[in-house]
DNA sequence: CTGAGATGGCAACAATATAACAACTCGGCC
DNA sequence: GGCCGAGTTGTTATATTGTTGCCATCTCAG
């Protein structure tokens, strides 16, 4: 399935390779998060999803999103408590975060270097890694561009 | 200061050099730190500072972290909401965590290799790093024997 | 069509963090 | 000593983030 096709219709594919089910909350969900160009608090996938009189608790959310962590459709950003949706779920990876403190927006890269340095730096110690949290807060281009 | 000097002292000259203030509450908050092997939660400090009878908020917990941190001379642990006291507080500089989900140790490592290779990750994409958050969650080498 | 398992709604709660404002402490200065 | 001002702490209340338990509902294979 090419990168060019949509972030949800590539989804659906995955969970249907892997039997699971993409719910229609769980795609919600995905989907105000894809659409966001800044990662989302719980709180505010919530409030997005309440558009009509529609009543909807934190668990609802908070399930889908545990759904979508583990099957790596989004990444959950530790130093912000956000969230942002995937752009490569395809296949495992451990990415990096690039967050703007400035503009808000959050780029993932996924730099082989990086993850290869943290894998020696951990095999040094005898450490097992199971999950990377890597994140670096700072300035983007644009907005060092802007403000000088 | 060489290194074998109790981290309370050397934090004591840290300050001193700097023109800011050790107070009771800060030395507490960090002696506490250093005395635990694991990081501890705010709520958790907070509860090792009431060892009497006396009533204490969580703002003065909180407050004594953003100073402690602000200086270097502990950590947060993003993925973890809890802190650690820093073993060398001297100089400014980024570190790596290595997260046993066992036992519960911390280590802080500075390896060179990482820092350089996420600099270089963030300079490719013209972005100006601040902050970096490197936390790998897995298994100590110690746990790791172990539980086979 | 039926029953087991997955999913969702709901209410209460737990854990983490901050706001706002009053009171105090300490070092410098007259 | 006495006083000032900046920084620090106390106190109350509240915001934000995340979790648990229980039961109703839906889905889908057999």
């Amino acid at each position: 399935m090419p990168m060019s096709t949509d972030v949800l219709t590539r989804a659906e594919s995955i969970c249907q390779q892997r039997g699971v089910r993409l719910t229609t909350q769980r795609r919600r969900v995905l989907a105000i998060l894809c659409a966001s160009n800044r990662p989302l608090g719980a709180y505010e996938i919530l409030e997005a999803m309440r558009d009509g009189a529609r009543t909807l608790a934190p668990p609802t959310v908070y399930r889908a999103l545990d759904f979508l962590l583990e099957h790596g459709l989004v990444h959950k950003i530790e130093s912000m408590h956000a969230f942002v949706g995937c752009n490569h779920p395809e296949h495992p990876h451990s990415s990096q975060f690039l967050i703007c403190h400035d503009c808000g927006v959050v780029t993932e890269i996924d730099d082989a270097a990086v993850t290869q340095s943290l894998g020696s730096a951990a095999d040094v110690s005898g450490f097992r890694a199971q999950r990377r949290v890597v994140e670096v807060i700072g300035t983007c281009a644009q907005c060092a561009e802007k403000n000088g």
